[in-house]
Formats: C-alpha cells, structure tokens, sequence
RNA sequence: GGUCGCGUGGCCGAGUGGCUAGGCAGAGGUCUGCAAAACCUUGUACAGCGGUUCGAAUCCGCUCGCGACCUCCA
C-alpha cells in the first residue's frame, strides 16, 4: 500500500474527507450504472469514466477494489402514478420486441461504448431484473420494521414514520417538512398516505409487461430498491464508496439510504460521491430535454451540433480535463483542444517508451531540472489524492512532457538527470497516462512498419535533395493523419494534433 | 417559491489567503531547403460593489447574471 493520504469530497458531510477503507486494503464501491433503453449519450461518459478513474487510482495505490455497477434493465416508472409506464417495455412495445431483448441490445451497445472509452469492467455487474428475489426480501424486512405498508397489491415506503427515527433528506440536504409543503402536484398521489413516500413494490397492471409474483401479487420493484438489493448483497450492508452522478442524489439516493437504514439500521455506504453534468450551451445535457449526444454519434461525428468525429479517447480526456465535480460545458471548440491535448500527450507516450538514457562523460547533474520534475511528479500524486483532480494532474503531466521532449529533441541531456531522476520521469508519466487516467493510443488502420518505410523513402530523397518527392510523401502521410518529424540525427512521425 | 452550486485572461479549464496551473488559439525566437513537430520567451484574468486581513481569485456581506435539484434523467 503507498502512502498517500488521499481525501475526496463527500457529499454527505460536504466536505474534503480523509479516506479511511471499512476494512483495509479491500474497498467497496457501488456505482449507479444506466437504465437501458437508448443508446449511451456523453452524460453517461461522465460517471463511467470519473469512477473507473476513481477505481484505477485505488488500485494503483494498492487497494484491493470490488467496483460493483448495475444494469438496470427493469424501467423505472414514468411518474408517480398508478398509470405510470415502465420506460423499457414503452421502448419495447414501440420497437415490437420483448422487453429483455431491448436490455439486451442497449446492454451490449453500453459495453462496446464504455469499452471504447476505455474503462474497466466492474468486478460485478449485476441486473435488475436478475435480483427480484433479493428486492422481495427487502420489502419483506422493511414491511416487518413497520415503515413501510400495502395498499392494492403496492407496498410504499412511510418517509413520515421513518423519519421519526432516521433523518430523511440528509444527502441532499432536505428538510421533510419543507419537501411536504413544496410538494405541487397533488394528483397521482392515489394510494400514498403522503406525497413523499416512494414505492418499493408496485402491482403491475395487466397489460404490463414485465412483471414477477410476489407475496402482494403481480408487480414489479419500485424505483430505489435493486440498488439497496444489489449493492447490499454484493458489498454488505455497509460499504465504502457510492458513486453516481448528481441528479440521482435525490430522490434515489435518498431514498437508497431510507431503505439501508430501515432493514439494516446503518448508513449503506460512507462516502457518496457525485459527479456534476455534462452541459451544453450551458444546460444540462440530459434525455428529457433531448438535447444529449449519444457516444456513438461523437465516435462518428454524426450529429448536426458536431463539426467532426471525436475519437473516445478524446472524449475520455476532455473529460478527464475538468473536476468532476464541476460542471463541463460541450462545444465543438472545446472538444477540438481536447482533441490536440490528446495527441500531445500521446505523441509524449510515444517518445517516452522509447526513450532510453545515455550516460555521458562530463556531464553534470542539472539539480533545477531535477528539482522541476520532481516536483511535477509529486504534485501530479497530490492532485489525485486531493479528491481525484484529475485536470490538475494533467496540467502536472504536461510540465513532464515538457522534459520527455527536450530529452528527445537533445535539449535535454538524460546524463544531467542520472539514471534515477531519468526512470522516475518515464516510468511516472507512462504509469500516470496508461494506467492512472486511461488514456492509451488509438492505433491507426496504417500498420507502423508501412509509417516505417514511407520515413525511409523520406529520408532517402531528402539526402537526395529530390525535395518534391520530399513534399509529397510528407502531404501523403499528412493526409492520413500523420506528420514528419524531421531532427538533427533522425526522423520521426506523429499524429497530427 | 425552497435547497444547493457557479461566475477565472480570446476559448476551455485548475486553483489549499502570500509562491508560474495546464491545454487550445495568438505573438516573438531556436531548429529547418521550406514546413511541421519540439523547445524557449510572451498574457495589466479572476462578474460588480463593500468588508475582514500586513496581504484575497481564494474568507464575509450585498448586488447582478447563470445553472442544478425539488418529476424519469449520468
């Protein structure tokens, strides 16, 4: 285990805290995964790229994680009301197919973006639909602690009796009084004795399509349980971290932690962590006011509001370049420097793999360079341990490049480093890219050794000074999406940024 | 209306009260057959007005503007 002290935000005390796992070196964390039924868009980029840097950098410090992250694949309901519609069999009954078949495709499309992204699998993905046992017995035990009470086949969560023993509302900081009286719709209360109880079980109508037998009938689980299920059988009923983005806080989350506390007497998870949305012109990207990008139509640049293609990784490092819990407001210009920023850094990757030291003979230690790198080192850790600063460790990063570069370039002697400060660099930068923030390089379609013996040609009309040909293999490459890199002693290509 | 958050140089975006964030774009330079890349240099930034302080982008108050949640949403 390193020594860091790491501190991230939580949102149930809001503050920076210290974080200290339940149970050393093992960490649980659960993360609230998508409802399947379109097609990923780049708010669910967001959760899924901030946690699965969240889950590399634990276990690059050493923690033995268990990231957890459902599928919901049982729709939530529409609204509050009797008559609400399950979102995945609406989706079904327009496309004609079963419900599980539309999980199914949405499910493998999620896969194949988020493995795009390159993000590492949770070490368990459960289902929704694959847990309605385990949300029969929750019921169960909270109708049993007397909070919760049935009427018509529907089992409802009583906020007003839990409340008097447990504090409803404190993640998202909530007085229940004030959320009664704002309360605005009346109608579609129906069966709830109060306006701020939730479902746990709710009897299906008859032309509903997905529904199971439970002891109150035919019916489906209410909207906050299969996390309360899922994370709790997995994790135990009290784990580590709880990740999701910041519009699940309430009520979801909220009511997460109701239902914790009502079966298990304890908090579900110690840190919750949020992440902020992705904006566009300055609102919320979201589903409901259609104005999303779906991660495919970025991948191919087919999206009227898009000027270009933006490759995943671009997408990974534009986000990666804000806090997570800031807000990141999409524009083609901003994806355009993320796309150059990129490739910068991924050209350095490059020239870093292949950086070797050379020792020379009368050469001395440049004590400011090694100061400079060291610091950039250890101030790229104290952005990650500072609650996951991602962008400011990038902006570390790019200071190391800098080195990375003049070593390459001669301007920069490795001998004036020593052999240790030399490895640290390279060793750091590569480990803090690839294996910290993900980021790894898009190969092209052009195989290297074609790149290889196109320089070479390169090189030989240079030497002969045929300077058109010079001009055309350069234009050619360029074409491509690559560029020469003529020095001193040798040529190089890039990716053009 | 209630709760919470935000307003940083041309753009994006970090920022723990005093020490260069960084990227993109721009300008100058080194290198180059010319370029590109790389490297070096270069920016009177912190919504406005007050206050606390030796010192504030950073703390407090007010004003203006924007947003999120309060209904499914990542």
């Amino acid at each position: 285990m390193k020594s860091h002290q790491l501190k991230l935000y939580n949102t149930l005390s809001r503050d920076k805290e210290e974080f200290q796992p339940i149970n050393p070196p093992f960490v649980g964390m659960y993360v609230c995964g998508p409802t399947v039924y379109g097609d990923a868009h780049l708010g669910h980029g967001r959760p899924a790229i901030t946690f699965d840097t969240v889950n590399r950098y634990l276990t690059h410090l050493g923690y033995k994680v268990r990231y957890v992250r459902n599928i919901t694949d049982v729709g939530h309901l529409q609204g509050d009301a009797d008559e609400g519609e399950d979102k995945i069999a609406k989706k079904a009954k327009l496309e004609q197919l079963e419900p599980m078949e539309v999980a199914q495709q949405y499910t493998d499309t999620y896969h194949r973006d988020m493995a795009l992204l390159n993000t590492l699998k949770p070490n368990i993905e459960p289902r929704a639909t694959g847990h309605i046992p385990e949300q029969i017995a929750l019921v169960e035990a909270i109708l049993k602690e007397g909070l919760a009470y049935e009427v018509n086949g529907s089992v409802y969560f009583d906020v007003l009796k839990y409340n008097k023993t447990y504090k409803y509302g404190k993640l998202s900081g909530r007085v229940l009084e004030e959320l009664m009286s704002g309360s605005r719709d009346l109608d579609g209360q129906g069966e709830k004795r109060n306006a701020v109880d939730f479902a746990l079980w709710k009897n299906a109508a008859s032309e509903h399509l997905m529904k199971w037998e439970s002891p109150w009938g035919l019916g489906f689980p209410g909207w906050h349980l299969e996390c309360t299920a899922m994370s709790s059988k997995y994790l135990g009923s009290q784990f580590d971290i709880h990740g999701g983005g910041m519009d699940l806080m309430f009520p979801h989350h909220e009511c997460e932690i109701a239902q914790g506390n009502a079966c298990n007497h304890r908090d579900p998870a110690r840190y919750w962590m949020h992440n902020n949305m992705i904006t566009i012109n300055g609102q919320k990207m979201g589903k409901s006011l259609g104005n999303f990008i779906t991660l495919q139509e970025l991948f191919t640049g087919k999206h009227d509001l898009l000027e270009q293609a933006y490759s995943p990784m671009t997408i990974r490092y534009f986000i990666l370049t804000a806090h997570y819990r800031s807000t990141l407001d999409f524009s083609n210009e901003a994806l355009q420097a993320a796309q150059k920023g990129y490739k910068k850094i991924i050209n350095g990757l490059k020239i870093a793999r292949n950086l070797e030291y050379q020792s020379e003979e009368g050469i001395a230690l440049d004590e400011n360079q090694i100061k400079q790198i060291e610091s950039s080192i250890a101030n790229a850790y104290r952005a990650m341990d500072d609650d996951f600063n991602t962008a400011q460790a990038i902006g570390h990063l790019f200071n190391l490049l800098k080195k990375i570069n003049s070593i390459f370039t001669g301007q920069l002697k490795s001998a004036s480093l020593g052999k240790e400060v030399f490895d640290q660099l390279k060793d750091n930068f590569i480990t803090f890219v690839t294996q910290i923030l993900g980021l790894v390089e898009e190969k092209s379609d052009v195989q290297e050794n074609m790149l290889d013996l196109l320089l070479q040609l390169y090189g030989e009309a240079k030497k002969a000074r045929d300077y058109a040909k010079v001009d055309e293999i350069r234009a050619g490459l360029k074409s491509m999406g690559f560029v020469v890199k003529d020095m001193k002693d040798k040529i190089d290509w890039a990716y053009e940024e």
